[in-house]
DNA sequence: CCACAAAATGAATGGCGTTCATTATTTCGC
DNA sequence: GCGAAATAATGAACGCCATTCATTTTGTGG
């Protein structure tokens, strides 16, 4: 009646329904048309469940394109997918960055055809969890920041005691033909960091 | 009796004692002798209070450097400490990313001092704002990062499926005289992100 | 068909943030 | 200084949450 996928996939339902706020332990039950109790024959806590859905989650980050492209292209893609997946997951992000990856398949899938991607275009292999945890960590920030108001750099009365800033944020919001804040910073720091990295390996092979 | 003031240092007195986990609004004002619905005519939610706290902890991050050295340098100084004082309230970093920076007066004197630093060393207006939105999304991650366990890249029992990236994580362990994984990966990160960042700057005053 | 394990049940527990009517304490106009 | 009006503290509730446990039901192999 119940198994591990059966919970993953009610709770995943569930979170595209209701959002994470919905994801109760009960709520849970009451879509499997069981009691609160039972989930607890199959899952140790709420936290284990959580772990089951991250694992699905991960599955729909497109790492496809390094397989077939360079590896400044294909760290970009696979970036911007990653980290719009988890903009519509956020509240698995602090999850996610601290749980192991031990038993988490689809996790490991990933990690390997990242790390392969960067062998091949050169990285020496004690360098890639490095690089590969800045991009992610990076990428975890800018997912949270998804979240984020508009309006959050609004200094409301206090603008004037802090112009740079202030000046900074209106110029920042009128530029014509501009994305959406989060992308703009998303855009600035990926590039940059790829740029930054491609430097780096640049060095090793020297 | 109450205040915003005090309110504010017992919640950081708890949680240096109890740690986040053991920041509640009854521990709060049992620490303050206090019931705890007295709390709701000062606050007026446990959020809020969250937000308060969020803006002192600001004051422990060390901007000082932009008055003084050239901006990689600032900048690097400035992103250590930033994430060092956030690894140790990691539980706010989701808040953090999604609050209004309104009548968080100290979060606004740091950003006007990092924007006047990035405005001193050529950036241009409206490239500021992304720009330091990325280094915090990186912090962000980052400081998140810091509380993961050191072996949450093992593979366990299914390390042989993933050959490439089982070999990366053990050599990226045995590097002789390495800092931590975390330390590792934000420095190659936030070193990668500075060029990166210099670069475009290179492009932006040509 | 029976015994035994696995799984579902429903009631209970303790903790949480928050609300509200009531009571006590300041503050302030006169 | 006094009484009224605002401000703040109280204690008892509320609803929700994850989780536990003794009990009953279900399913399966001998």
């Amino acid at each position: 009646m119940l198994s591990k996928d059966r919970i993953t996939g009610a709770a995943l339902d569930l979170i595209a329904a209701e959002g994470y706020e919905g994801l109760t332990m009960s709520g849970l039950a009451r879509r499997l048309k069981v009691a609160p109790s039972a989930l607890y024959n199959h899952a140790g806590s709420k936290q284990e469940v959580l772990g089951w859905v991250q694992d699905h989650v991960m599955t729909m980050v497109d790492f496809s394109a390094f397989s077939r492209q360079p590896w400044d292209e294909a760290v970009r893609r696979w970036a911007w997918s990653y980290r719009e997946v988890f903009a519509r997951h956020a509240p698995l992000v602090p999850v996610i960055a601290v749980m192991p990856v031990t038993d988490a398949a689809q996790t490991l899938r990933m990690y390997e055809e990242v790390a392969r991607g960067f062998l091949d275009a050169g990285w020496p292999e004690d360098r890639i969890v490095p690089a590969i945890v800045a991009l992610e960590s990076f990428i975890y920030g800018s997912a949270l920041d998804v979240a984020a108001p508009g309006d959050i750099f609004d200094s409301g009365t206090l603008g004037d005691q802090f112009p740079v800033f202030t000046a900074a944020v209106r110029r920042a919001a009128a530029v014509p033909g501009a994305d959406s804040a989060a992308d703009a910073a998303f855009r600035a720091g990926l590039d940059g960091m790829i740029t930054g990295l491609r430097a780096q390996l640049a060095t090793y092979s020297s």
